[in-house]
DNA sequence: AGCATTGTTTCACA
DNA sequence: TTGTGAAACAATGC
């Protein structure tokens, strides 16, 4: 499920579990919570209380009260939050969080790809999608050799756009996932920044990644819901494109 | 059975 | 050194 409009969600879901004391943690997945091992976790934030929840792209960190370490969580392939709602079946929920009025937060996620972590090092992760300027997106996405779609995707040149808004935004802007990123105008680059930023805000307010309109179309046989022309279907940035070859030409 | 998956990191190679 | 692309990671669903 998770690119940005799902972390957000996720955001918010963390806010309803801040001022609340820890009495428990079940950091025991040594996967999700790598390189911790188990009960790291739990010693460094038992007795304290999150204080505050932060996003950038699709990278969360709460932050603890008194000097208590940050704590990072990353939803993955298939993760999300739930806060309050009893244990999953199937240990599902990987990491989690037990408060002093029987509450609780929890990273479900039926595969295993999200990440639970302390003092996590996002300093590689570029501006967030929906808050990047005009000038920034210009100097960082309109560079490079590599395909658009290749470099919408990096997390480190913008946050928060996945495969999903990443074709939903190049339908919108009428760009080719194809095109080398550098050979933008900034006519197009600025096109292409006002489709990210509207496709994530129609994303989050309608509740995710998958409302967009091309979205019910990404599949083998699917038209374009602008001209009805047959979408174009490859791996591009190694991941499954569709696109309109009409609307979106090389 | 085989393949794809809304993500990230690591590694090989130019 | 920098940039790019493929593979690995885990588990599930079609």
């Amino acid at each position: 499920m998770p690119e940005l409009p799902e972390a957000e969600r996720a955001r918010q879901q963390i806010e309803r579990a801040l001022g609340r004391e820890i009495v428990a943690v079940d950091d025991t997945d040594t996967y999700v919570s790598r390189p911790h091992a188990p009960g790291e976790i739990a010693a460094a934030l038992v007795g304290r209380k999150l204080v505050s929840a932060h996003r950038r792209g699709k990278f969360l960190w709460v932050e603890t009260d008194d000097d208590g370490p940050d704590l990072g969580l990353h939803l993955g392939m298939a993760g999300r939050i739930v806060v309050d709602e009893p244990p999953a079946p199937g240990n599902w929920d990987r990491f989690v969080l037990e408060f002093a009025d029987g509450g609780r937060l929890a990273l479900r996620d039926k595969r295993r790809l999200g990440r639970a972590v302390l003092e996590p090092d996002y300093s590689h992760v570029g501006p967030d999608a929906a808050e990047v300027g005009r000038d920034e997106f210009r100097a960082r996405v309109g560079r490079g050799g590599a395909p658009l779609k290749a470099r919408l995707l990096d997390q480190g040149v913008i946050a928060g756009v996945g495969n999903l808004l990443a074709d939903e935004a190049l339908w919108r802007a009428r760009l080719s996932p194809r095109l080398a990123a550098g050979s933008l105008s900034v006519e197009q680059l600025d096109a292409l920044r006002r489709a990210v930023r509207a496709a994530t805000r129609d994303a989050i307010k309608l509740g995710g990644a998958h409302t967009g309109r091309l979205i019910p179309h990404r599949e083998r046989g699917g038209v374009c819901p602008r001209c009805g022309g047959a979408l174009a279907r490859d791996t591009i940035g190694g991941r499954t494109t569709y696109w309109c070859p009409r609307c979106q030409p090389d």
